[in-house]
DNA sequence: CCACTAACCTAATCACACC
DNA sequence: GGTGTGATTAGGTTAGTGG
């Protein structure tokens, strides 16, 4: 394992530092020209590339993607993830560093949020979900990400202390537990002895309706490896959580092997890929994991969708010369598609629904209408996205989800810690338990009596824990006074930067960092953050959900609490929260589609090609 | 340039929902 | 109980940040 990747190139070509031998694009920024497409035939650097084109895919409202248009000799692994593939082989790729769509913005975490983590980790490195979830509030960072950090976190420490990976199974208990030293790897959670309890919950199941399913399923079928954009955007119109299309991608990817080999050849898809065929031999794909499926050669799925209903895959529209196409709710301006190559027989181009994409309908065509139901938070915004979607009734064009996800069911309480606190308290609830938040990584109820965490962490440090479900006074004193009234912790942050605060009861610091601090000009998408989360007859979509804001979770106005508390337990203490520069999530917000590809920006973009001929036409 | 580390991925496996 | 599928974990890799 520890080999660097190096040698295994998995992904892609060896010897060549481009993945898949493909163009290395550096990291094209090309100045956003406007309006007119420049036609281009892009020669892809390999010759045996065919040429294609170029598409700039956007995400509506989100910081632009540019990708390129290119048969991919193979699939690119991870960032360099095809999307919008079309049964020509047709892939598109991430091009250019800002705007990759395709991962998710990097997150940076602050040396206090570090700190707890760490704190905790060293309690705990399997959290469960609902302590991932309180902590994500605390620190106002999505609980995906928390959980993510916890896997690599849980790689680098017991790499390094390198025990025996062999151990696998543990010693039991579940560990926190005796962990003396952080180093040794803990035992591993797995398999729930039912005895111990310590096991910690995982996250409630996600019911997939069937509607949803067929919407994963179609997007699947274009894009088997969908970036942070696409991401979100399936995440608005279903309404499911984007960490957990991610999963529900990972799990597809696993258990629907690609099944047409991927010759770019359009013909060559020989295997039907049968949609839904129950598992495919996975014939090929052996050791190396790192070459990933094969370029999404999809071919129709045979029986299945009629006409994609929202959107076809990487469709062009065939007539035109610079194609313009819509992507689902991507759009994705194709540039003089190469003719011959592409065009699958069999279907039909999709009618130019053309330009302006996001003024199209979206996606799920028509699916708009019902704003929230206030159960469901409509699925992230990672990072930094924030998409508009006209007439949409979040800020400004969110569209709604296609249909409530089911787990409400998971989210009765979605105020856990504070709820803890309140009740050892004697007081109510808290207030606005707003939709999403709680929603998004469907937190669940399962902990509405769980002292856990933070006695846990008190324990660890010495603490006077409190012995049941109400806290110490130590920790109970700090809780209560905040929910007393003491100032929060946007408050305190709006103190110290001078920056207004909103009162709000939702926005918790992140939001109000990410409302104030981030968004330089997108009025919109302040707007869309600000009317969002509290507002009464907003359907409050996304601030919970939204995996950054997720953490920021309006039922938690932002007590200093629980990160107050492992800080001061662990005596790492630092500044709570920074300064008003540094806003994570600043940039991506951009709510400006760039615009198309003119032809200077495409000879410009040839040029950084190496090996590029040249706008050969 | 390089180390660190967040984000992603696969493969395997656990575990819940549903028949 | 069997099946389908969501959730999690280990481990590998890529790529953005910051020194």
């Amino acid at each position: 394992m520890a080999s660097s990747g190096s040698s295994s190139t998995s992904s892609g070509v060896p010897g060549s530092g481009l993945r898949f031998g493909f163009l290395p694009f550096p990291s094209l920024s090309l100045p956003p020209s406007d309006g007119k497409h420049g036609l281009c035939s892009c020669q892809p650097r390999e010759a045996r590339l065919p040429p294609t084109g170029i598409v700039m895919e956007g995400n509506l409202g989100a910081a632009p993607l540019r990708r390129l248009h290119g048969h991919a000799p193979s699939p690119p692994p991870d960032g360099w993830k095809h999307a919008a593939v079309d049964r020509s082989g047709v892939v598109v790729f991430t091009v250019g560093p800002v705007a990759t769509g395709s991962r998710r913005r990097r997150l940076v975490l602050r040396l206090s949020q570090k700190d707890a983590l760490q704190a905790l980790f060293q309690q705990n490195p399997y959290p469960g979900i609902a302590t991932r979830e309180r902590l994500a509030r605390e620190l106002g960072i999505a609980e995906s990400r928390v959980q993510v950090w916890f896997q690599n976190q849980r790689r680098r420490r017991f790499k390094q202390s390198r025990s025996p990976p062999e151990h696998v199974h543990q010693e039991g208990e579940a560990g926190p537990t005796s962990t003396p030293a952080p180093p040794s790897r803990p035992p591993r959670p797995q398999s729930s002895s039912p005895g111990d309890s310590a096991r910690e919950a995982r996250r409630k199941r996600t019911v997939v309706s069937p509607s949803q399913t067929s919407i994963l399923v179609q997007a699947f079928r274009r894009d088997r490896f969908p970036g942070i954009a696409a991401r979100e955007e399936l995440a608005r119109q279903t309404g499911i959580p984007e960490p957990r299309i991610q999963v529900w991608f990972q799990n597809r990817r696993a258990r629907h092997p690609q099944q047409s080999p991927s010759g770019p050849g359009g013909a060559a898809a020989t295997t039907p890929p049968a949609p839904e065929d129950r598992r495919t031999p996975p014939a090929v794909q052996s050791t190396s994991p790192p070459l990933r499926p094969s370029p999404p050669q999809e071919s129709m799925p045979p029986s299945a969708a009629p006409a994609a209903p929202f959107g076809a895959p990487a469709f062009w529209v065939p007539g035109t010369a610079p194609g313009v196409c819509v992507g689902q709710p991507l759009m994705i301006f194709m540039v003089q598609p190469s003719p011959g190559a592409l065009r699958p027989s069999g279907k039909p181009p999709p009618p130019a629904q053309v330009a302006v994409p996001w003024a199209v309908s979206s996606p799920a065509g028509t699916a708009l209408g019902q704003p929230g139901q206030g159960a469901i938070l409509p699925p992230a915004q990672p990072e930094a996205h924030i998409p508009r979607w006209p007439g949409s009734p979040y800020g400004e064009g969110a569209a709604p989800p296609l249909e409530p996800q089911p787990q409400p069911r998971s989210l009765p309480s979605p105020t856990s810690l504070l709820d803890e606190l309140l009740a050892a308290a004697g007081a109510p609830a808290s207030p606005g338990p707003s939709p999403g938040a709680a929603a998004d990584h469907g937190v669940d109820p399962a902990l509405p009596g769980a002292p856990s965490l933070l006695d846990e962490l008190l324990a660890a440090a010495g603490a006077p824990a409190s012995p049941g479900p109400s806290p110490g006074p130590s920790a109970v004193a700090v809780q209560q006074a905040a929910l007393a009234g003491t100032p929060s912790l946007l408050e305190q942050i709006s103190a110290a930067t001078g920056i207004h605060a909103t009162p709000g009861p939702s926005l918790g610091p992140c939001a109000a960092e990410r409302a104030h601090l981030a968004l330089p000009g997108s009025p919109s998408v302040q707007v869309a953050l600000l009317a969002a989360p509290g507002i009464p007859g907003s359907p409050g979509p996304f601030p919970g959900s939204s995996p950054v804001v997720a953490g920021a979770h309006p039922a938690f106005p932002g007590s200093p609490s629980l990160l107050e508390e492992i800080l001061a337990a662990t005596a790492t203490r630092d500044t709570p929260w920074s300064p008003p520069g540094a806003p994570a999530w600043d940039e991506g917000v951009e709510a400006t589609l760039e615009a198309p590809l003119s032809e200077e920006d495409y000879q410009a973009l040839l040029d950084m090609l190496p090996g590029s001929p040249g706008p050969g036409a």
